[in-house]
DNA sequence: TGAGAAGTTTGTGCCACCGCAAACTTCGTC
DNA sequence: GACGAAGTTTGCGGTGGCACAAACTTCTCA
């Protein structure tokens, strides 16, 4: 709903020339690409799109988090994913759809550019290496849903916090000292959502850990301290 | 393990000539790529491919019902999906990966198509339309992953299982007198891993649903009597 | 036709986790 | 710097559905 921008002064070549889907264009194309681009600089908490919407556009995502949720018919919230910068989403079309399957917020300050749906096609054509980096990272994404399936199927509640904390910070971790961050505002409310459980739960779990050296938190930060002992959790046995 | 087939006499192009994939083609282009193929034709629960394996080739179901599972390390099954004939698996190529995420078995009695998998770039290039169709069913599958861990996440047993009874009544339902009858044979235990539960559990639920006369079962066989009144199942509330 | 394998049903006890509730802490803002 | 909103912690009771166990039924194949 705030802050929108249009296309901002003049967007950088260098922005794109690494991010896997453009990494094998020139720089001509590169431009190209970039002066199709609109860009938005979005505060936290913001949503891209809405799930159900006409996928008119597709987006990349230059800075910040962005996670992928659906809201059931009794409002509960399931976080599917989190993306990090520099990956494209929001690619109906590449799933043959027309509308998006799910509805994406931004989890910290963000920045993305953004295309009109109709260019897809033509990017795909034109652009060398951008439909085998584009379906690269959609099977990541289905790994990953894959692996969640088989998690909430067959582990606990702790193994699957553990799990959760420990994709983040593979993901999305920043070095800090004494660990390794989740490098966006989360709530236990939102690892919650993420592993099927409820906020209580996790509140317990993470204050189980804290004492026991595993993770440090503050409100809305987590910390991992000693993510070996974590990965030993998510494989079921309790520790002393 | 059982029993192959090469090459058999000679496959009809009306075969594929109405599948998605290929139905954009002419009949000349069928021949090639029929002549490409080979077929097999396999018994109930077979293995066609595992997880982990180089991605060597890719298939095509003309006939039957196919299993995609995974295999924790803990030696649990969980049922990921079933794929009806006339619809492209084992297609690594296509979200970019050279080893399968998951392991095939036969549902049923089938018969599949296969091509190596360095055809697959021709296949792309050449043949209108075989790529989106591709990537449609591809999206198909995604959203029902997704579906999955939504219901995984907010729902209860009960609902979790009368779901599964209506998608698999819906994508490989068979009209029989009294009811719909899912079309291959399906255990209670099968059904358990697809709902993330246990075969005990999915026994009670069914003689608690075939006693109020929504299901009907024998031995591998479920036929759903009254689909209407499953569907409110998945909405909660405990009926009369 | 009979023995074993495979699949199903049913009973009982128990515990991990949820639901509810209430207090507490941290943050933003006027 | 005080108020409210947002996020977190903790306690307690209840229960859904799992684990374990055992009998039963239906198929298969010799």
């Amino acid at each position: 709903m705030s802050d929108t921008a249009k296309t901002l002064p003049r967007l950088d070549e260098s922005l794109l020339s690494h991010v896997p889907p453009f990494s094998k264009l020139e720089k001509r194309q590169i431009r190209e690409i970039l002066d199709m681009a609109s860009v938005r600089r979005l505060g936290e908490g913001v949503a891209v799109f809405e799930e159900g919407a006409p996928a008119e556009r597709f987006y990349m995502l230059l800075d910040g988090y962005i996670r992928v949720m659906r809201i059931t018919a009794t409002g509960e919230q399931v976080i599917a994913l989190h993306i990090p910068s520099g990956q494209l989403f929001g690619i109906a079309k590449a799933i043959g759809r027309d509308t998006y399957p799910a509805t994406s917020v931004t989890a910290s300050e963000a920045i993305i550019l953004s295309w009109p749906m109709r260019v897809w096609d033509d990017f795909v054509a034109r652009y060398d290496g951008f439909a085998t980096e584009t379906y690269k990272t959609l099977g990541q994404r289905l790994g990953e849903m894959n692996n969640r399936i088989v998690e909430m199927a067959t582990q606990q509640v702790e193994q699957r916090v553990a799990n959760a904390l420990l994709r983040l910070i593979n993901q999305t971790g920043r070095k800090v000292e004494g660990g390794i961050e989740i490098d966006f505002p989360i709530t236990r409310q939102d690892l919650s959502e993420m592993t099927a459980t409820t906020l209580h739960t996790v509140s317990r779990l993470l204050s189980a850990w804290e004492k026991q050296g595993l993770v440090s938190s503050r409100r809305k930060r987590i910390t991992v301290t000693d993510p070996h002992r974590l990965v030993l959790m998510c494989r079921g046995g309790v520790p002393t």
